[in-house]
DNA sequence: GGATCCAATGTGTACGTTCACACGATACAC
DNA sequence: GTGTATCGTGTGAACGTACACATTGGATCC
């Protein structure tokens, strides 16, 4: 490996061992095309009055050194980055990681860049951390996927001149959100099962400090009420395909159950598991109906009937609510709204 | 944007209704403590020679403003950041996301920060727009997590000043990587059927550009020549339980047809419906032995036999690794191994 | 006692960029 | 011909930080 440098008639004050060269500067660009410097930047940034023979020599030098602007130098100047934070909740849910992509994919075509950061724990004290490192980068807006009450309290403590957005945050809360209608989801998927004929539908829930649990019950309950449906006691559960199992298990314990709504996919899969092994069909003996259509849910046995929630869009749509406050100032509380839809599958089917 | 806002007063530290007023910089601390801004500096950078006294000031006046240092300012100067870019492939494959947050928790123990780019596809030419787009927020090093072998290609065309680890790369690389062996958890998963008493194993494995998937061929290869089997023929899959399922459907016609390893949990799901759905009890009729041990395994019908990979400790190494090129200048490629464990349960057992 | 050294702190400067202005041309009006 | 817009371009700052050096005061040395 005998690699040379190929510039060094610049000033490389080089260290020993043949460090990086500097990367070429604005400065370098306009020797290049004879200009200034001061043109080489109105050409990067598209200002009007430079002639198109000057710009298309700033290009070509551009083009000739591979020259990149600075982002710090920049960011220093202006005070604003084109950076968003995006805040994680490090939690096993990867299939919310899922809306990393749409995130990453917007931010790019609107010129963006991401950083994120993890929480550790949802507290207060933790998002202020984790919002101060995220500070240190001159973050332009910040994204926070943590779909926990606390969270949205914490949020209402930052500075109110760094726009804020929530993916599935609270839609009462004065920071702005964007989220998957979980109400609407789980009535759809309750009046599923209730039109097939069953007495009623059981419920297995998250956990109480997530937003979406209190929403899917909400939704629930709502579907079974304007039916007129009896409405049983919902088991709590923690989103884990075990949690699904131990309900599944106290489930198969009673004699008029024909029907669960479970809170997420991984649920509804422990239920299945514990059904199976407890001698209960599916669909045959007892429904059983999801919530995320996550990528093994047309594989389960039975394929899962689910209702599918497309992070990639909420990804997408937060994205562009966010750059609008950044860019546009917008200062409400704006919160978006994504209908959820139901796939019908074949762990659902009329009682017998 | 004609409304440039005019925000020239006094550097104000909290202006009780006021606009967006500039964060404090290091100077702002030095007039509140009373010193210089150098030793400010000094007692951020924690320069041995400051009086306790003269620090403690410092730090006192740190908190006060709730001061945080510029990244935009110290890179500039620097040359260097603390932005660590880490590039992942745009795929539904949701695990490798996990170790996200191994590589954020520990780049965040360093001091260091994360940002991502997405990949779109995995031709040269993605690969060096996007490696593009993270330089210029002047990344000090860079993280891809593409096991393609594309992509290992397009790595050698970098910069060689820019420190680079891969994740599941190529372990014959010039750059360096963290992968786990997955050719000894292919071996593992292979022999722990073989031990069981099957005559030999079918594979289904996953797409040919992808690192893994060669690498398993091997390891179950080398198992089954190791025990004297017949070596079948693998049944290509690309990762899905769509896959798996179409697999499984073939291979139920097979008459010898007693046990199978699925290059993933996902590809193992499949086989498992595939299996029910024609009759075939597992373990009873034949044995699946997926890889991942994603989370859903446990819960499986039957769970999953599978190989475990720890994507957040590869994540941690990975960063490890990364930082010590960067911090140490260590130009060595290096290949760094995780060893993944083989854990049992219950869709695994001897041929009847 | 003065010379020497080190600890503790301060003063300049540069990093690469953008912004506010100044400057020279050309153009058009009178 | 002089005045005044307008265009194209250049000059001088400044952003917040780290590095090289300069400057103190005090302790140690002989």
């Amino acid at each position: 490996m005998a690699n040379q440098h190929e510039r060094d008639g610049a000033q490389t004050d080089a260290a020993p061992g043949g460090k990086a060269t500097r990367p070429p500067s604005i400065i370098d660009v306009a020797a290049v095309a004879n200009v200034s410097y001061q043109t080489v930047s109105r050409v990067l940034n598209g200002h009007p009055s430079v002639r198109p023979e000057t710009r298309l020599a700033v290009l070509d030098a551009v083009e000739k050194l591979d020259y990149r602007p600075s982002n710090a130098a920049r960011t220093l100047k202006t005070g604003r980055s084109r950076t968003l934070g995006v805040l994680v909740l490090d939690i096993a849910d990867s299939d919310g990681l899922t809306s990393l992509y749409g995130i990453e994919h917007s931010a790019r075509e609107l010129g963006y860049f991401v950083g994120i950061g993890a929480l550790d724990s949802i507290d207060r004290g933790s998002i202020q951390a984790a919002v101060g490192r995220l500070a240190e980068q001159s973050i332009a807006g910040l994204l926070i996927i943590a779909p926990i009450e606390a969270a949205s309290d914490a949020l209402s403590a930052l500075p109110s001149s760094l726009p804020v957005v929530a993916i599935e945050g609270s839609s009462t809360s004065t920071v702005s959100s964007v989220g998957i209608d979980q109400a609407a989801g789980a009535r759809v998927a309750t009046e599923h099962l209730l039109t097939l004929g069953h007495k009623t539908v059981f419920h297995v829930g998250g956990p109480a400090e997530w937003m979406q649990t209190q929403d899917r019950l909400t939704g629930w309950r709502a579907a079974l009420e304007a039916a007129g449906a009896e409405v049983p006691m919902s088991l709590p559960g923690d989103w884990t395909a075990q949690s699904g199992y131990e309900a599944g298990l106290l489930l198969s314990r009673m004699t008029d159950m024909t029907a669960v709504f479970a809170g997420n996919d991984q649920m509804a899969l422990g239920l299945l598991l514990a059904f199976s092994e407890r001698g209960l069909a599916v669909p045959g003996d007892v429904s059983v109906v999801g919530f995320d259509d996550g990528a093994d849910a047309p594989y389960y046995n039975p394929p899962l009937t689910t209702v599918r929630q497309d992070f990639r869009e909420v990804g997408r749509r937060a994205i562009e609510l966010l750059v609008g406050k950044v860019e546009g100032g917008e200062r409400a509380a704006q919160h978006v709204v994504v209908e959820p839809e139901l796939i019908v599958r074949r762990s659902s089917a009329s009682p017998r």
